[in-house]
DNA sequence: AAAATGATCAACCGCCCTTAG
DNA sequence: TCTAAGGGCGGTTGATCATTT
């Protein structure tokens, strides 16, 4: 290919972004939403490529990213997350929501790669949130509810792009009941041809649970090519601090019944919470040892016909049955464990062996850290 | 106090995939 | 079917700040 990039052209900007730049940016954003990225060049005068306005947005102005140090559970679904995935930094940010991809890779090249060294991170900041060229937090309400947490969560996040595109996130945390902290984060994940959206909720919820979290990503991409996304992280914490997008419709509750609602814009946000003893039961009940399981339980759109896993990618189908580009292939340590009995494929291949999976995540052994890094363990 | 060194992270680069013409 | 443009993503760089000498 060797095309360019699109940010080679003279005359434009580079480097660190300006506050002006970055209100040129937000307006364009504010009135025309996001997408056609090369348009905002041509449309307002902003000396900085498409390619760039996109990473400045998705990684800074966009609402709802969260900034400051990682919190221990973040880094330990990071780790687990990675385990699992690899350096899919994006698929790994999608179950970290506010955080980017971006901030993600960094923190792990910084922090935890050096902790597999045997180097503790050393803390130079707590970073106050917002964009230190000035862009507005983008956090407007933030409540605390006391719970006790029975419930399961399942959130899923509908957004419609381009009329014919939709998203489906779906996140299932699964209380049990020791210390942790548990915050929930409410954001629309972006506008349809239509304005910014901005943070809509923010409620923290003090709770006594040990999350157990599943991550459900189904993608639905054209209705006339359906793809299927389904991938799962299981995460352990005696502390953790993690964040789901909610609606703004959102309430709380402590109760073990739980409620759905709808979000704004034409992207439809809903959250669901499960009865921990029944409902979510029913999907532990059930033959919850096979994605396609899984996704037949939670399934959010009625339209879906078709499950390809990790990132909706039909094409490109490797010697080794795995798909080229978003296939998961599965660290040796685990295929050669006694833990697994799935094939290599993993995530490409929704039939695969959860349990197997979960077991080997549950494990002990961190020396696929070591591997990865050429180092000593954690 | 100044220089050297290390750490962090925003931004860029280039590859790949998708889509439109 | 081919080509080019747009967009997404992971790897890398370099500016900036903190810490150490």
């Amino acid at each position: 290919m060797g095309r360019k990039t699109g940010c080679s052209k003279d005359g434009l900007n580079k480097g660190a972004w300006t506050p002006v730049e970055d209100k040129m940016l937000l307006d364009y954003l504010k009135i025309h939403g996001e997408g056609k990225w090369s348009n905002i060049v041509r449309e307002t005068g902003l000396k900085r490529c498409g390619k760039s306005c996109r990473l400045r947005w998705m990684n800074y102005l966009r609402p709802g990213i969260r900034r400051g140090n990682f919190s221990d559970d973040e880094e330990d679904l990071i780790i687990r997350m990675h385990k699992l995935l690899g350096n899919r930094w994006s698929l790994i940010a999608g179950r970290l929501p506010g955080r980017t991809d971006n901030e993600i890779k960094n923190y792990w090249h910084t922090t935890i790669a050096k902790k597999a060294r045997g180097k503790p991170k050393v803390d130079r900041k707590q970073i106050a949130p917002g964009s230190p060229s000035g862009a507005a937090s983008s956090l407007k309400n933030q409540s605390t509810v006391e719970s006790q947490c029975t419930t399961g969560v399942v959130a899923a996040t509908t957004t419609s792009q381009e009329n014919s595109a939709q998203d489906h996130q779906i996140s299932i945390a699964m209380p049990q009941f020791t210390t942790s902290n548990l915050q929930y984060e409410s954001s629309s994940k972006g506008p349809q041809n239509g304005a910014v959206s901005n943070f809509k909720n923010q409620i923290t919820v003090e709770s006594q649970c040990t999350t157990a979290v599943i991550a459900a990503t189904s993608t639905l991409q054209e209705s006339t090519a359906q793809d299927h996304q389904v991938s799962f992280a299981m995460a352990q914490s005696t502390n953790s601090n993690l964040q789901y997008d909610m609606p703004k419709t959102y309430e709380t509750e402590s109760s073990s019944k739980g409620l759905a609602s709808g979000g704004e814009d034409s992207s439809s946000n809903s959250m669901m919470y499960y009865d921990y003893m029944e409902d979510f039961s029913k999907i532990l009940d059930s033959d919850f040892t096979k994605f396609s399981d899984i996704h037949d339980i939670i399934s959010t759109d009625p339209h879906s016909n078709n499950t390809d896993a990790v990132n909706g990618d039909h094409h490109g189908v490797s010697s080794d049955g795995c798909k080229s580009r978003e296939t998961t292939e599965f660290p040796e340590k685990l295929l050669e464990s006694d833990h697994w009995s799935g094939n290599k494929c993993g995530l490409a291949d929704q039939g695969f062996d959860f349990m197997s999976l979960l077991s080997f995540l549950d494990s002990t052994d961190n020396e696929w850290i070591a591997d990865a890094l050429g180092t000593n363990v954690l």
